[in-house]
DNA sequence: CTGAAATTGTAGCCTCGTCTACATTTTGGT
DNA sequence: ACCAAAATGTAGACGAGGCTACAATTTCAG
């Protein structure tokens, strides 16, 4: 099988183009699971007033023993604090970062029902989705919503 | 700290729906490694004739003994076959599952620049999301698509 | 005030996805 | 035909994220 040059498949991207983007959503995706555990610290302390490690394993769907080593990973990044038999903490950092994601979430699941998508569907869709939507698409969503 | 109702918090999901939409969300992820590697595989058959693991690396952007690991995860799951020192091929399943996941590929990206998304950003944020879009949401994409 | 239940923490195991380093096989230029 | 270069495969390490089992602490009902 001789080499083919890349003018003979115009319907590819680059080798370079298309290893940037999987890298890219690769590193999303390492991101995605902070994001959503500073997200719901965050509506845990607003609405109970405390994000106690149980708490957050139930919701998340996870044993303890999980939710309190992601949650050390969470502090071992500058996200959060706790101290033993008390609830987990955000940092500014922490409170920063929820903040932002919070607005994402609530944008894609507004641009998801804009579209069509139903309610349910479109919050369960954007539980992932939300980690994969850059900052200029936000924008773009912003936009639509505002002139649809 | 007094335990609060669910109604006392009505601005939350209850923890059951929570926590189903979290697992949704990760078992999405699992599945979205072998999705672009039948996707990439199936397109670089359709454009070279053959889908050779360097390659696959190369467009990946991970090391061969990566890309060779995964492949051999996707004959596991029954997915692609190969002999030793020639290419990959996709089963019929995998096949199928490239078919999928390519429509849906170009959907997603669709959607993302019919809201106003700019080309290039929209197939960079697509590679990501395209794995968390169920088949409702696709829909509704479809007929948005139809009727703008 | 006290002991059982709930919560929190720790230890150890597994799989997946990534890497580097090295070994083997195939390919292609002379 | 040969040998160097490229491709392929293998081995071993690591961190993330999940689990179960068990230990320690705190909370609360009686
Ligand atoms: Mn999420
Ligand atoms: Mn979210
Ligand atoms: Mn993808
Ligand atoms: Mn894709």
């Amino acid at each position: 099988m001789t080499k083919l040059e890349r003018a003979e498949r115009p319907d590819m991207p680059t080798e370079a183009a298309q290893a940037h983007r999987f890298g890219k959503a690769r590193s999303a995706q390492s991101a995605a699971l902070l994001e959503d555990y500073v997200e719901l610290i965050s509506d845990l302390m607003a609405s109970v007033g405390e994000a106690r490690p149980t708490d957050v394993a139930r919701r998340l769907g996870v044993s303890h023993a999980t939710a309190i080593k992601t949650i050390s990973r969470l502090k071992r990044e500058g996200l959060a604090t706790s101290r033993p038999y008390r609830g987990v903490f955000l940092t500014d950092d922490g409170e920063a970062l929820a903040e932002r994601v919070r607005k994402r979430h609530r944008l894609v699941v507004d641009l998801l029902v804009a579209v069509g998508v139903p309610g349910d569907c479109a919050e369960a869709d954007a539980e992932g989705i939300e980690h994969h939507v850059s900052d200029v698409a936000l924008a773009a969503f912003r936009d639509f919503l505002a002139r649809r």
